[in-house]
DNA sequence: GCACCGTATCTTTTT
DNA sequence: GATACGGTGC
């Protein structure tokens, strides 16, 4: 029996008549089926296709679900799968979208245009890459080309590089670009210029432009260039800009709150004909400003398209009631944000645990135990558990302690498979053989394996090259009249085998030829030479690379099976990406960056410490915390039943031990969605080397947070039980000299009562903790 | 030209 | 705790 999507293809593909009344009849049934599963904010973006529309989607509003049935909605209109645009933030996403889609419409969903702003648009410039002057073939150099281009400028130009530092000058660069900022316009430009010369680096501008000659020479693109280009390519070819106007009916943005001024422009363009376009996205949950995002974007949206219809989805349907609420209470700390109420239907369930623990060791152990547990008695997968950090050091503790637990986990993020050395060096082999201008390409493989050419004799050519103005390619092909014969004679030896390779390329399919190369560059036989564990892995993973070739050119979809498209593809797939990592059960360790869009039963949040998250570098500004803040805020919204907030005391950090205070974000949640577990084994030697976390603590008690009964055995000395008909007294029960009891701190005589200040406050001398000084109007005490 | 070793700096987050 | 760079000795 035929599915229904089935059916639907058969008859839009020319079925007999009566089939595709029926058809008709059934997919206004699908219809109809899919839209009683949305609300009515919902449907109406679903249904509202024609005319710009911005959907503002709170998390877990079902954002996915609108834009997948909105495609399908399109398609079975009758719109072709091609004439539509979808902009997604990560491959994976798109890649999601692209099955829910087929699942409801069938296998024509293969051809929409969905993908990830630089992997639709580095296509597009492959198509139109000479109207720029660029081969069609041209390299996406890595963040690791990046630096290592800018680290041979730097030198070039005989610059400190203490003070031109290659993170800065990249970010300074990447800035610029993002802003479709030229290196004529960066050295004009008064406010730049003002930040260069104070920071002592006057020479940026110079740098940027010989960045960016030299890119252009090696015929290579970084990735903000893919946008970059994109918009010159627009600008300057109407035509080009025409024809995909002609083509894209309508246009689709995801996360448009981290969308850059020229991912803006761009889709600006496209849609300026037909105004068929739709962004979605959250204020509340942009979290890529460093990276140029600009949340004016939204602002802008509504200037642009003075017919705008705005659709806010509010309705939560992830999380549990306590979840949404304690993230709304956090975010409601920000002063910048659109209006919006998230609200869900859920029930509340338990509350927010911290967990606080002596060291970033401990804090991992807690958290493995803390699934092992949960695991049980829920019956719940490792799948259903993510464990997100700040920063991707952060790991390390965590992976040891699950190790140990024998808790399957993943880590996504970090160094993908594609930035591995081995992978690398097989990869800028094959990108050297079809653009053999590239120069960070050539620089890896010149001498791998060792043939004897130095970096003095790499340099030699580099200035030849670049000082008179000619190809890289042709001065490497005559190195024997440049240099002496020695080197000359083995560097003409590789120039030969890259050109054999090079005439290989024109009549072998991508999996012979990066076989060949293997091969024969002596790569593999060096791999394979090498019996260490690691040079065994090694070896391994570039079967496993020859692997992924066969499978790409073997896919009977595509239809485009060079070895350029295949290097154009890897260049932009990113770890979080790799499907093979997310088949088996396993927790997922992740930064929150990585994090966004996925969603999670049970959620720990870690390192929960000043300086950590928020982030020391966002400290200076508030514009900053607040993206931290929404950086939190991310972060909690990805729970749907359990939320875990943990913290360190201590920490190592550059190898030496450092202490933390709690982060100020646990202060900003609600104390009564918080719960207090006293689960650190080593809790008692805690308070006594290292004392109570002050702060937290004490804001946490006076605001009457929850404390768990202890999970764990051993009750804290501290802990005190109160008594059954606790009630606290008023303020003005209050005395020196009376004796009175509070909920955690047990029992205690009032010495001292200070009326001067703004706030009534008691010094209290407690049995089981010492002397403490209370706000009155925040303590509950109750005299007895 | 290359292999080895000590030192400095680094950590925010990503396409 | 890693990596990248400079210095040293072969």
């Amino acid at each position: 029996m035929l599915t229904i999507a089935e059916l639907i293809l058969w008859a839009t593909s020319g079925g007999e008549p009566e089939i595709v009344t029926f058809a008709v009849l059934l997919s206004n049934q699908t219809m109809a089926h899919y839209t009683d599963d949305l609300n009515a904010p919902q449907r109406e973006a679903v249904l509202h296709t024609e005319g710009p529309v911005m959907l503002i989607a709170g998390a877990g509003s079902g954002k996915t679900r609108v834009l997948t049935y909105r495609i399908a909605h399109l398609l079975d209109k009758g719109v072709e799968p091609y004439n539509i645009l979808s902009l997604t933030f990560t491959n994976k996403a798109a890649a999601e979208m692209r099955k829910r889609i087929e699942k409801l419409v069938g296998p024509e969903a293969r051809n929409i245009w969905m993908g990830t702003f630089h992997s639709v648009f580095a296509k597009i410039l492959r198509f139109e890459a000479e109207r720029l002057g660029y081969p069609s073939n041209f390299s996406i150099y890595d963040t690791d080309d990046v630096k290592s281009l800018l680290r041979s400028i730097i030198k070039e130009l005989n610059l400190d590089d203490k003070i031109y530092k290659v993170n800065t000058v990249l970010n300074r660069i990447s800035g610029a670009k993002n802003r479709l900022i030229t290196p004529e316009g960066y050295a004009k430009d008064p406010f730049l210029r003002e930040d260069d010369i104070v920071a002592q680096r006057p020479r940026m501008a110079e740098i940027y432009q010989i960045y960016k000659n030299r890119l252009f020479k090696a015929g290579a693109m970084d990735f903000d260039d893919l946008l970059f280009n994109t918009n010159v390519l627009f600008r300057d070819c109407p035509d080009v800009l025409n024809k995909y106007q002609q083509k894209f009916h309508y246009v689709m943005v995801d996360e448009y709150q981290d969308t850059n001024l020229s991912q803006y422009l761009i889709t600006k363009l496209l849609a300026a004909v037909r105004e068929n376009i739709c962004v979605v996205g959250d204020d509340a949950q942009s979290i890529y400003a460093f990276r140029g995002a600009d949340i004016q974007n939204i602002l802008n949206f509504e200037k642009d398209y003075p017919d705008l219809k705005v659709i806010k989805l509010e309705q939560n349907y992830r999380s549990t009631g306590t979840i949404v609420q304690a993230a709304n209470s956090v975010i409601a700390q920000n002063q910048n944000q659109l209006k919006k109420k998230v609200w869900t239907g859920n029930e509340d369930g338990t509350l927010i645990e911290v967990i606080r623990a002596a060291s970033d060791n401990e804090e991992g152990k807690l958290v493995a135990t803390t699934i092992f547990e949960e695991k049980m008695r829920e019956n719940w997968q490792n799948r259903d558990f993510a464990i997100l950090y700040r920063t991707n050091a952060q790991s390390r503790s965590i992976e040891e302690a699950l190790r140990r637990s024998n808790i399957k986990y993943r880590i996504i993020g970090g160094m993908s498979f594609y930035q591995r050395k081995e992978i690398k060096d097989l990869v800028a082999y094959l990108r050297f053989i079809i653009n053999p201008n590239d120069e960070e390409s050539l620089k890896r493989i010149i001498n791998t394996p060792k043939r004897g050419i130095g970096d003095g004799t790499v340099a030699k050519l580099f200035v030849i090259a670049n000082d008179q103005g000619a190809d890289l390619w042709d001065t490497i092909k005559a190195a024997k009249e440049l240099l002496g014969t020695r080197v000359g004679g083995v560097v003409d030896e590789f120039t030969v085998k890259i050109q054999s390779f090079q005439v290989a390329a024109q009549h072998k399919d991508a999996f012979a030829l990066a076989s060949q190369v293997a091969k024969e560059s002596g790569l593999m036989r060096e791999l394979f030479e090498d019996k260490t564990p690691e040079g065994v892995s090694r070896y391994e993973n570039v079967q496993e690379l020859l692997n992924a070739i066969k499978e790409f050119v073997d896919n009977p979809e595509r239809e485009d099976k060079s070895i350029g498209t295949f290097l154009q593809e890897i260049s932009l797939i990113t770890d979080a990406d790799d499907k093979a990592k997310t088949d088996d059960d396993a927790v997922t360790l992740m930064t929150i960056h990585m994090a966004k869009g996925l969603e999670f039963k049970s959620v720990f949040i870690v390192g929960l410490e000043e300086n950590l998250f928020p982030s020391q570098m966002m400290l200076a500004s508030r514009a900053d915390l607040e993206e931290e803040r929404r950086l939190f805020y991310v972060a909690i919204t990805r729970a749907e039943k359990r939320l875990r907030l943990g913290y360190a005391l201590t920490r190592y950090r550059f190898g030496n031990l450092i202490q933390s205070e709690p982060s100020r974000f646990l202060n900003e949640i609600d104390p009564k969605y918080l719960m207090m577990t006293k689960r650190s084994l080593a809790e008692s030697e805690v308070e006594r080397t290292i004392g109570p976390p002050k702060k937290f603590m004490d804001q946490f008690n006076r605001n009457g947070g929850t404390v768990a009964p202890n999970p764990a055995k051993k009750i804290i000395s501290t802990t005190h039980v109160t008594s059954e008909n606790f009630v606290p007294s008023p303020v003005e029960a209050m005395s020196v000299g009376a004796r009175v009891e509070h909920a955690k701190f047990g029992f205690g005589v009032i010495k001292h009562l200070d009326t001067g200040g703004p706030e009534k406050r008691a010094t209290v001398q407690f049995e089981l903790v010492g002397e403490k000084v209370m706000l009155l109007s925040f303590a509950k005490l109750m005299v007895v």
